[in-house]
DNA sequence: CTGTATCCATGGCGATACTG
DNA sequence: CAGTATCGCCATGGATACAG
């Protein structure tokens, strides 16, 4: 950790918070996150060596708690670290509303698909079990193709062909999709103007915008 | 500015601002400081050249404007800039909360003066002239004296005898003011305990408290 | 599954000096 | 006053392999 020489609290926070991918992590724990490869699936392009180094920090910073429950190791927020979830909302909004330009580099399928694994609002989803098909247009193949698979209240993501049959197929530009998560582009735009198609009976594509649903940051208005 | 790799509202707007320093130069713009050598002052340990990449850099990212005014250049804060405030707040309350240890090198008697000579409430203050002395024990001494001028709504600060004499000086340890300042310790407490002493009119002595106030995050709750 | 160990290149950043 | 120029270190962190 290295110092600012200032005593403002602004400062010595940064002290603590600056360096790289460590709000990351805490946006991870915020998330619900506790385990360590879970993390790692949040932040997939941190070394998990980075990651343990990141995790001592926060730990001594009293940010984070280790704990080992059932012979298995965890980690969650402590109370000052529950109190950055203001600070993280500010940063998501603030990103939201000013830092629009996506770099093909950002557009990670299975970031997308964990994203929308955690927070898809599985109440509005049907009571059997539903499989919602996911092709990405101009993706390498290995990562071209998902599968998301809600059943009793449980969300399963899959980058393999779990086996059962597509309620619905979604076929879109993963920059599209992104875009339409991250309430860029509202479902409605996007359908109509055929930049995602839906393949599959019609009360299914009907109703299949309100099952995904978007980012939590959607809602977030634009300047 | 290095990526994150992730379409993520939150990683996109830290990667505008994780770098060192950065959010302390938006700090500064936020406090209304413009020019480059008062922004400076805010920084005082950011070499110029860092500090000249950091506003370019800002710049680039819409947050911070460049301009010429009466043949000298000045910086200001975009409408993305100011939509800043509320995350550097929230940082600043949770520093206060959760970031308490000072080490010796974070007591930088200059920046102490800086901050209230930018925040102390003038409105409370006589309308003649009114200087505040400090000594500041255990400091070396070229920036052990300094002076507080008030006068006409206006505030100035001095590393050297300004040559009016003191209404009242202020001496106590530099950590116990920065402490008192910073509203980890409140005034009374300090007086009381004769961890700060006054030295002037007794009027004079029960105002002072009052005249300096204390640093707009002193009001933060404490855990 | 939960991390460690090692290596290496990059470049960030601190320090200092200097210029229009 | 408002920055540039230059230098060089060392730490950051990316990559990879591996271990309990």
């Amino acid at each position: 950790m290295t110092t600012y020489g200032q005593f403002c609290p602004v400062a010595k926070a940064m002290e603590v918070l600056d360096e790289r991918w460590t709000l990351l992590v805490v946006r991870e724990l915020l998330a619900g996150s506790t385990r360590f490869n879970e993390l790692r699936r949040g932040v997939p392009k941190m070394s998990p060596a980075l990651l343990a180094k990141r995790l001592r920090s926060l730990e001594r910073a009293g940010v984070v708690r280790r704990y080992e429950a059932d012979d298995h190791p965890g980690y969650r927020l402590t109370q000052a670290g529950e109190e950055l979830r203001p600070l993280v909302e500010s940063l998501g909004a603030w990103g939201t509303r000013w830092v629009g330009g996506l770099g093909e580099a950002d557009l990670d399928p299975h970031l997308l698909m964990w994203d929308m694994r955690r927070t898809v609002p599985v109440n509005a989803w049907p009571r059997e079990r539903t499989v919602v098909a996911f092709r990405f247009d101009g993706v390498s193949a290995p990562v071209a193709h998902w599968w998301l698979v809600v059943r009793d209240g449980e969300v399963d993501i899959c980058d393999y062909d779990p086996g059962y049959e597509a309620t619905v197929t979604v076929s879109a530009a993963l920059r599209t999709l992104v875009r339409v998560w991250r309430g860029d582009l509202s479902w409605q735009m996007a359908l109509r103007g055929e930049a995602v198609s839906l393949d599959g009976p019609a009360e299914a594509r009907r109703d299949l915008p309100v099952w995904l649903g978007q980012s939590p940051l959607a809602v977030v208005p634009r300047p």
